[in-house]
DNA sequence: GGCATATCGTCAAGATGCTTGACTATATTG
DNA sequence: CAATATAGTCAAGCATCTTGACGATATGCC
């Protein structure tokens, strides 16, 4: 799928990398407008992408760097907005006293709710446009991607 | 796709957007480490995305900036410093006189051929993974979902 | 032609999201 | 008990992206 070198042609490159790049971006700024405009205005991308990596029960801070793949730190600031904004919530871990678990406060699992709404409208557009077939074929190779992924860089 | 809620649950979220976005994190940062890897130390997520938007024939400034989806200033800070970098370079539009085509100088081309010599080992080893099969699949409905959010946010 | 409006690139200032480095407290290993 | 690793924090800084303002050129309409 990797276009031949043209140096003289204005088509654009255009391979997986840059397919997924698209509808990533696309699908989140879908998803951070959705919320936006429901009246959840403290909705950013970086924010989408950590509380989607916060289990309903919650999770540590420590895992959520590590499933991101960013640093703790990073997570650290991006936790402290969203506690200051009382979406999110730091309990200690009651198996490691260095710990703490984040997790939603009412406020925020009211939030997430109302994120599953969103999602659920996003995605039945979408399989309305491509089909349920392609839609569930597209999910299980992102699946497979992703687990090949994660298999070759640990780290 | 989307999970049922179950506020005690330890679960992760995991619904196309997460996918999505794995998948094309992960994509760039192989894409990334590759070209690091090979000299090209230069190389980081924000340019190799704005370095998949500009065609070997050269583009647009401002075709850039609707393409990516970010400000026309930000599109200038990157190119500016890749052109600083002697990866890009702006001439004249010949058919508007506000306008400047970047495009890639000699020292581009070469790391764009080497790019996508990158891509098509990491391509490889994705389609040894998952199959062939699955891998055109989800390459055409991923074009698919693109064309959807495209249409639908022309913004 | 001439005027109003839109667009292209730029400069400047600032916000956000991420990094590296250093540190304390606690866990783990031997 | 000592050595080492890990969890979270504080601080400083850099990369990326934003908004706002501006001059130069295009475009559309009279």
């Amino acid at each position: 799928m990797i276009k031949k070198l043209d140096e003289n042609s204005t088509t654009y490159p255009d391979h997986v990398g840059w397919r997924l790049w698209a509808a990533s971006r696309a699908w989140q700024s879908a998803f951070v407008d959705g919320m936006r405009a429901a009246g959840h205005g403290w909705m950013t991308d970086a924010r989408a992408t950590l509380l989607a990596h916060i289990a309903r029960g919650g999770t540590p801070q420590s895992a959520i760097a590590d499933r991101m793949g960013i640093t703790k730190q990073a997570v650290q600031q991006l936790v402290d907005g969203l506690v200051a904004d009382e979406i999110l919530e730091r309990i200690p871990d009651p198996d490691d006293r260095r710990g703490r678990i984040i997790r939603h406060t009412p406020r925020g699992l009211a939030a997430m709710r109302h994120a599953d709404r969103v999602k659920q409208t996003i995605e039945e557009a979408a399989r309305s446009r491509i089909g349920d077939r392609a839609f569930d074929c597209m999910m299980a190779d992102l699946a497979s991607l992703v687990d090949h992924f994660r298999a070759r860089e640990p780290g």
